[in-house]
DNA sequence: ATACGATCTGAGAATCATTCTCAATTAGGA
DNA sequence: TCCTAATTGAGAATGATTCTCAGATCGTAT
């Protein structure tokens, strides 16, 4: 037999095609409703739900990675880039942290496990903060 | 001087002290309504926005820790307790990896930020995944 | 113990991100 | 080109979280 399983085959539309330049060019993590903006620019109008759905399935297929940084709605970046950070639990401030912390093999994963990523919050009080707390 | 920084201090309720015995005896980390639907148990009846209230007051505090894991809801759990974690691209599980590969000292931590704790998410595929896929 | 002011609470409305609905459009293989 | 399943847009629906405000309560000073 020929027919091959029922997976869906995503297809390759302008829209979707739009949302992943959005988040390849962007300089940071880019909210579903900044990216609707920045395409809104465009002359082609696009749907808030369609750059949702777009986002769904590039996380799908493992191309863009979500990010929650606490402020109530998920941040998307491209799934390749390296994305360690540091959460202050006071101001909420959220920024890279450049050096990586964990090691490359990562102790304490079971042998069957295939490791592809990971992702380091720090959490904390930022120097600011606790400037102002005193 | 004597007067104290007009900073907001936290007063000791019922309410407060329930929502965090709540998270202390929990087997795992809980939604803010699920903590509510468990108060509902008791004899007082105690606001679904009273909970909100105290948990954003406990992470404030550094007691408690927010947790994501992408349902759309934020999960909470003591900040003392060490949550790494080893996530499945393929089938979504989500299990708690026992030893920390994250040093005591993170590295690359600027050396105004007060480190409280940290959240390590790592990615890949289990083995059950990867056999099923073949 | 009592008084008083600041903080906290409850209930429901309001907000906001995300998902769903459905008719119309479109990608892409035959 | 044709056909069909996948995709889209607009707005409604959903669901988590936050806000509002009057009344209850905590904790310090008296």
């Amino acid at each position: 037999m020929t027919t091959h399983p029922p997976v869906a085959r995503p297809r390759t539309t302008w829209q979707r095609r739009a949302v992943l330049r959005a988040i390849e060019t962007a300089s940071c993590h880019l909210a579903a409703d900044e990216i609707h903006r920045r395409l809104q620019r465009g002359r082609r109008r696009i749907g808030l739900a369609t750059v949702y759905r777009a986002l769904e399935a590039f996380v799908r297929a493992g191309v863009v990675e979500p990010v929650h940084i606490g402020d109530g709605r998920v941040r998307y970046g491209l799934a390749a880039r390296h994305h360690d950070h540091l959460v202050c639990l006071t101001c909420g401030a959220w920024e890279p942290l450049e050096a990586c912390p964990v090691p490359a093999a990562s102790g304490g994963v079971p042998s069957g496990f295939a490791v592809t990523g990971h992702r380091l919050e720090v959490f904390g009080h930022c120097a600011r903060c606790r400037e102002a707390d005193r």
